[in-house]
DNA sequence: GTAGGGTTAG
């Protein structure tokens, strides 16, 4: 979530006094009064003791500086804050180091932040938690867990910290072995303390509810007795992935009943992450009334201005239930610019629904703001099979030939990864694979109505492993 | 005397 900056009148009275105050700037006033004022500020400020001279900067000053730039800035004065160190003679210093891997990893350079780390004097365990967290936060979370396997192998001992960050990077793979070693380490390292640390305890139960094992998730869920917004959320999420969409609405009832029962002593009021979950159970489960009434209730009762996601959502929640025009009509309704994400959701739908006309129409939106994702091709041409225009179809494959832009997916099974290309047939289990797979499609049809006579398992075929 | 790394998201 992004957190616009806001101009404050503190600001402006902070660095007035700066500027009238015929007092030297020291780094000392700096340290105090960057933790206050907005990044811009301190930034101003740290400005003035430049041209002053080196000597006026210590390093608790520019890790304030840098901390508060992390923040807001641009990616040229974050740079520079980097040469700036060295400049000063600060590159050894291992606080300074970290923060600047944090700082890389912020702006997106994760190799900036691996080059650095790489050059590191000091490995403590705060160096090595700064880089695993990087690769988390860009998305690398299996390159997170494999550092976090290095570093152990480095002797170096996760702390609680630690923990925290590979259980989420557990999480966002769906590594249940390892979530449950990690588990197992916090039981045996009773110092780790599970019982007090609340921020670990969550990304525990997160863990167990992203890998599937919901069980598992909701008795610690049920055992924890001081709970926040951040453990309600992760449960309702997750019951609302996993499509218990019911029990994820039973249990936000529940975490509003908590609140205004004070039963246990802290209030804790959703937030818009919660909301995600809330809407996503709605969706899921196609209840449109519902959803529309939390969507409402985010607003009116918990002054929560809804972002894109929740729009998304919305979206969502008429077009699974087959309502396209009210799910067009709320996208025109939108004060904000609706992105491909939101799109591709209709247009998925006119494929389901046969919706020729706001199926092109989602299409031509797609493809002025993402005309290389091949996907929307296959969808497309989805739209006209389910309208029956066999020709107009084909036009669409014929184009998709042209591009000559195979899809393809990755699979981790233990430590191999298998990835599967369009038309290969080279992997060496294909044929057991296929069978599955045929199988899974079969099993499928009896269960439901298959409205797309057209979807089949060719081209799933497969091959490689890189391990 | 002070400093670095943490959970939830179509």
């Amino acid at each position: 979530m992004r957190v616009s900056a806001s101009k404050s009148p503190s600001s402006a009275h902070a660095d007035g006094a700066a500027t009238k105050g015929k007092r030297r700037l020291s780094s000392d006033h700096l340290s105090r009064s960057s933790e206050r004022l907005p990044a811009k500020n301190s930034f101003v400020q740290f400005r003035r003791l430049q041209r002053r001279g080196p000597s006026s900067i210590d390093s608790y000053a520019l890790l304030r500086v840098l901390r508060a730039r992390t923040k807001a800035s641009s990616r040229v004065e974050k740079t520079q804050l980097h040469t700036f160190a060295i400049t000063l003679g600060f590159e050894s210093i291992v606080h300074l180091q970290t923060a600047l891997i944090t700082m890389y990893s912020e702006m997106g350079s994760i190799n900036d932040a691996h080059r650095l780390f790489d050059k590191t004097s000091c490995r403590t365990v705060v160096c090595w938690t700064a880089l695993i967290s990087a690769y988390v936060n860009n998305g690398r979370p299996g390159k997170a867990l494999e550092l976090f396997r290095h570093m152990r192998l480095e002797n170096v001992e996760p702390d609680r910290i630690t923990i925290t960050i590979a259980l989420s990077a557990c999480a966002d793979l769906g590594a249940l072995d390892a979530g449950e070693w990690i588990h197992m380490y916090i039981y045996r390292h009773s110092s780790m303390g599970l019982g007090e640390d609340l921020i670990l305890r969550n990304a525990l139960i997160n863990m167990y509810a992203k890998c599937g094992h919901i069980q598992a998730a909701h008795h610690l869920f049920d055992s924890t007795k001081q709970r926040d917004v951040t453990t309600w959320t992760s449960m309702i999420v997750a019951l609302a992935l996993h499509g218990r969409a019911n029990e994820a609405l039973l249990l936000f009832a529940e975490m509003k009943e908590s609140m205004s029962s004070h039963s246990n002593g802290c209030r804790v009021s959703p937030n818009h992450v919660t909301f995600v979950g809330v809407l996503m159970a709605c969706s899921h489960a196609g209840l449109v009334s519902e959803g529309q009434f939390h969507w409402e209730s985010m607003q009116r009762d918990y002054n929560l201005k809804p972002q894109l996601a929740h729009y998304g959502c919305m979206v969502d929640l008429f077009c699974r239930a087959g309502l396209l025009e009210d799910a067009y009509a709320f996208i025109k309704e939108m004060p904000v610019q609706c992105n491909a994400v939101i799109w591709r959701t209709l247009l998925a739908a006119c494929s389901l629904h046969g919706n020729v006309s706001l199926g092109a129409l989602a299409r031509r939106r797609l493809l002025e703001l993402e005309p290389d994702h091949a996907g929307d091709d296959v969808t497309m041409s989805n739209v006209y099979a389910a309208a029956g225009l066999w020709d107009e179809k084909q036009d669409v494959r014929k184009r998709m030939k042209r591009r000559r832009d195979p899809g393809g997916s990755l699979i981790e099974v233990g430590s191999r990864k298998h990835e599967f290309v369009s038309a290969d047939r080279r992997h060496l289990r294909e044929k057991g694979m296929q069978e599955v797979l045929q199988s899974i499609v079969e099993n499928s049809r009896a269960l439901v109505h298959v409205p797309d006579a057209d979807i089949t398992v060719d081209g799933m075929e497969t091959n490689m492993d890189d391990s």
